[in-house]
DNA sequence: TGCCAGGCCCTCTTTAGGGCCTT
């Protein structure tokens, strides 16, 4: 997979984006030529409490949040860090979610699309044991990111993860470079129809260069 | 007043229910 994308995976302080729910800490694995290029990694201020068993999931505590920079400086800065290069997330609709009220704090919109590792491994990797991003990653002996359930570590989870899913593409169903347009068209497919939507594919490939 | 996620996907489905996945 030759494009660049941007892989992105927030910490937050519970799911639902909200006046008493928001980002905590953003990640960013910036993918090109397959393999990771660039990172982005932050901690922010929003001013929100951090409930005891997210602290205890993710590490990140309510003191560390208060000597952290405020949340809009670093959205800003992830903005301009990701600008309009498309976008993926493990189980997107969650990132999707924060990403764009965050932005709209900042009188901001999303330009681009989500494609969703989630999404694309329980069509793609139907028999992994499950579709958890951690569990994807010891499956596939996936390189060590760092600590589970911080940020960067995540997103560079998940940024390998998308770079798997891109091979597995290309060696199963020998087609031209994978990018992130066949990525979202893929994961709207239904599970039952994903293969042979990519054998089609594949066939109308061949036929173009024939 | 009290409660509070929500999108996706499978199946014992579609006039629904429950599990998965994210923090």
């Amino acid at each position: 997979m030759r494009q660049r994308i941007a892989v992105i995976d927030f910490e937050t302080n519970g799911v639902t984006p909200g006046r008493d729910c928001r980002a905590t800490e953003i990640g960013v694995a910036m993918v090109e030529d397959g393999r990771v290029v660039d990172r982005f990694q932050s901690l922010m201020n929003a001013g929100v409490w951090v409930p005891p068993m997210i602290e205890q999931l993710t590490g990140i505590s309510n003191a560390m949040l208060r000597a952290a920079p405020p949340a809009h400086e670093v959205m800003r800065e992830a903005a301009r860090f990701v600008g309009d290069t498309p976008l993926a997330a493990h189980n997107a609709s969650f990132d999707r979610k924060f990403w764009d009220h965050e932005l709209s704090l900042l009188g901001l919109a999303r330009r681009q699309d989500f494609a969703c590792t989630l999404l694309l491994s329980r069509r793609l990797l139907p028999q992994a044991p499950d579709h958890k991003l951690g569990t994807l990653t010891r499956w596939a002996k996936l390189p060590d990111a760092g600590r589970a359930h911080r940020a960067l570590a995540d997103a560079e989870m998940a940024a390998n993860l998308l770079l798997l899913l891109g091979d597995t593409l290309q060696r199963q169903f020998h087609l031209a470079d994978i990018d992130h347009a066949l990525l979202c068209k893929l994961q709207k497919v239904t599970a039952a129809k994903v293969k042979p939507y990519l054998l089609d594919l594949q066939s109308r490939q061949i036929g173009s260069i024939a």
